[in-house]
DNA sequence: CTCCTGACCTGAGTGC
DNA sequence: TGCACTCAGGTCAGGA
């Protein structure tokens, strides 16, 4: 499911259903994701509070507080992975097939991370260390914090002979943008995919910058992009499906000039551009 | 270094 | 109905 706007939508959700709640029960299915879940986590966060819930990316980083430390819970929900938030254990059941962790809270609720494909990850880190921990120690700026701008790109971009729609995918340069908010924000920039990242001017390189914040806080807003059967925790379909402009839209006509939007692959995934509109 | 490919998984959809 | 095949919101190791 998950780029930066479905994450945050996530992040937003558990934040407010959990903070200053206490964890009564922990279950992990034992099945591997991308990496076992620790084999010890009910012992680890058993009787710690939700202190806040923050997000990196595309993870989301749950502050735990113990009696005796604190510790990081973080959550990585891949291609496929989503999190649901029964108001009531007792209406919750049991653990469907792709449920690999249940997290019991004093209030009665129930979050519940399920991932049919399993490319997610669920780890505990200490926070001291946190910002070196192999799996954030590369990442990239926030796109929505303030380092994102024209400047910033040209220089993470200088030299670079790879596509720029490739280049957006990099999670070392900007953390959190993923495939359809990449092509849409091309769109956005009038920006072709195909061309070369170090070759795009200052002032494209800026209005870039201003469509990657536009089209994330416009679908964060949406509550994300429901693709599939994805949704949020508490049941709602995200809505930004409605303004999405290229992805997904092989064929059908561009929102601006009406010519058919195109299809193509780059590194192997699908980018969807109008080739009158962006350059 | 840079960049691309293949691998990791399951499930939904398509075409025969 | 069954089967083979393709594709899907992500990331990482390995090799050219």
């Amino acid at each position: 499911m998950p780029e930066l706007p479905e994450v945050e939508t996530v992040r937003t959700a558990i934040d407010t259903a959990a903070t200053g709640d206490t964890i009564t029960a922990v279950a992990a299915s034992g099945k591997k994701m991308r990496w076992p879940i620790p084999h010890d986590i009910s012992r680890q966060i058993t009787g710690g509070v939700f202190t806040s819930v923050r997000r990196r990316g595309k993870y989301i980083l749950a502050d735990i507080k113990m009696p005796v430390k604190e510790t990081v819970m973080l959550i990585h929900l891949g291609m496929s992975g989503s999190i649901r938030i029964y108001p009531d254990q007792k209406d919750a059941g049991e653990a469907g097939l792709h449920d690999h962790l249940a997290i019991d809270l004093a209030s009665g609720k129930r979050l519940v991370l399920n991932d049919p494909r399993r490319f997610g990850g669920v780890d505990l880190i200490d926070p001291k260390n946190e910002a070196g921990h192999p799996l954030l120690h590369r990442m990239g700026i926030e796109p929505l914090g303030n380092r994102l701008d024209g400047a910033f790109l040209t220089t993470a971009f200088k030299g670079k002979a790879m596509a720029i729609k490739t280049a957006l995918l990099d999670q070392r340069i900007i953390a959190g943008i993923g495939n359809i908010y990449a092509s849409e924000a091309l769109f956005l920039a009038g920006v072709h995919p195909a061309r070369k990242a170090g070759r795009i001017s200052l002032g494209r390189c800026e209005k870039l910058a201003d469509a990657i914040r536009q089209v994330l806080h416009a679908a964060i807003k949406a509550g994300g992009t429901s693709l599939r059967d994805h949704v949020q925790p508490g049941g709602e379909i995200g809505y930004f499906i409605q303004e999405l402009n290229v992805y997904g839209r092989e064929g059908e006509a561009c929102t601006r000039c009406a010519k058919p939007i195109r299809m193509t692959r780059q590194t192997g995934r699908a980018t969807y551009y109008c080739p009158q509109c962006q350059r």
